[in-house]
DNA sequence: CAGCCCATGTAACGCGTTACATGATTAG
DNA sequence: CTAATCATGTAACGCGTTACATGGGCTG
């Protein structure tokens, strides 16, 4: 149900499915992931619905473009979503689906071997994260308070982004440590 | 691509439909909703596919119940999908996409409303998750080392949740303070 | 006896994913 | 010349969600 509000939030500027989805990528991929089919197929209904208008442009590079925007229509079912409050209660978290059932691997060096992708994944993430902030910061004096109003509240989103990773990569590196110590014969309590 | 692994993993104790569906909101909630309906037709799917096996037994109450059991195939299955490591980057947060979207609202007042009902939300959630928490701790002497083997790594997956939560809940309150500050004048360089 | 919980399901629709098809331009 | 990137799409399938249908037993 939200493909469909962040097609309307980014086409406020106009832009072609292909850059949609790599701005996708890009930005909201903190929180998002959507397939270019998706995107393209989306494009098309909304359209249909009077929520985009389209337009042909040439591209110096390729095929010609399509270039979609949001109308006024769109803008209000757009401002309708955010009025009717926080979206919660959805999240479907597949690797902790796994981390639960993960006594059932009968050996600690497969469970370990998880949590080490796991944590490579999560830090990686984390780093790339923390370089997207200092262009944030580097973008304003005293941040986050005198960010453009377009920045502040895809700041926020940032943020929040961080706080999590920062989360995930402490808590993996210390189920390591739980998973070895437990390894190693529980009488350790130091 | 995960529901089926998780009923998968909670059917190596047989249950009905119906409590899969109890059990998925009362320990899964952290990280998964699944829907009535959907289970049903997964139950049917992976009993076709000889995953499951079904037999029928008496209700003390209601109609008769259908009670499905992982088979050796289906434990299979199972260990395969923990063995090809973690999956990530599959996440969609509905909420982070309006925040992203949140300066298009035409006033501070509905943007903290917002705020307020998330703080709201997952304040509430954390009270819950760490309640449960304590039942873990009462479980055993040295918490977590000392868990059995089927309750450590149900407990990590509700630590991760108490993390994240304990972040999101931070990041609501911080929010809310700059905002009221940006509104109120950013000057004030306390 | 009304309303809730137990328990199963079907039907319809829409979203998400993968595979496939097409064809132009540019970098190595 | 080959591979990557630009750019658009269709088809098929499976997952997710909502609405609806059925009916017994228990609680107030």
């Amino acid at each position: 149900m939200s493909l469909k509000h962040i097609l309307l939030g980014v086409l406020q500027q106009p832009k072609s499915g292909y850059d949609v989805k790599k701005l996708v990528d890009e930005v909201f991929n903190n929180f998002w992931v959507a397939d270019l089919a998706q995107i393209y197929r989306q494009l098309k209904n909304l359209t249909e619905q009077g929520l985009l208008t389209v337009n042909d442009a040439d591209s110096n590079i390729g095929p010609n473009k399509k270039i979609y925007q949001t109308t006024s229509q769109g803008q209000k079912e757009l401002l309708q979503w955010l009025s009717n409050g926080p979206i919660t209660k959805t999240e479907k978290i597949s690797f902790l689906a796994q981390t639960y059932f993960l006594g059932l691997l009968d050996n600690d060096e497969d469970r370990l071997l998880f949590f080490n992708k796991l944590l490579d994944h999560f830090s990686n993430w984390h780093q790339m994260m923390l370089l997207i902030q200092e262009e944030f910061k580097a973008e304003c004096k005293q941040y986050p308070h005198d960010l453009a109003d377009d920045m502040f509240y895809p700041n926020l989103v940032l943020t929040l982004g961080i706080d999590k990773l920062n989360a995930t990569v402490k808590w993996a590196k210390n189920s390591i440590q739980l998973i070895k110590a437990r390894k190693d014969g529980v009488s350790s309590s130091t």
